[in-house]
DNA sequence: ACCTTGACGGTTC
DNA sequence: GGAACCGCCAAGG
């Protein structure tokens, strides 16, 4: 079995909606994991093919807080999650997000109800 | 127990 | 914007 926190940060990533992206900081966040962006970056890079619980963890979603696709623009990863975002209409444009019209910004009652199970 | 490693973030220039 | 710098801290070796 997987580290429980990582289980955590999986989990919180299936949250975001389609067509939104999401930044570390702010998953770890929401996962309770305040201040440990990082360990979000880590958990993502260990997500099981497959996913997790029957469910696909939609990683692409994920971006740093500068809206940027957090891979060397060279490398297979980049390309495959600009990719899987422009699938879903979110513009990226070198290899930028605007955070202005893409973000996630989950309200309180929607949060509630995501959490309820 | 110690050390290195991150798919990071905020601040500053 | 972008680059340098420093803080962060659990995981895995």
């Amino acid at each position: 079995m997987p580290n429980p926190r990582y289980q955590q940060i999986w989990q919180t990533v299936q949250l975001i909606p389609k067509g939104k992206v999401a930044c570390y900081g702010q998953i770890a966040d929401l996962a309770g994991l305040p201040g440990r962006a990082r360990l979000v970056g880590k958990a993502l890079g260990k997500v099981p093919k497959g996913g997790w619980q029957g469910k696909a963890v939609p990683w692409f979603r994920v971006i740093n807080s500068q809206g940027k696709v957090s891979f060397p623009v060279e490398s297979e990863y980049f390309v495959k999650q600009k990719q899987l975002l422009q699938d879903e209409q979110v513009v990226v444009l070198g290899g930028r997000v605007k955070l202005k019209d893409f973000q996630w910004q989950p309200d309180l009652s929607e949060l509630l109800f995501l959490l309820e199970f």
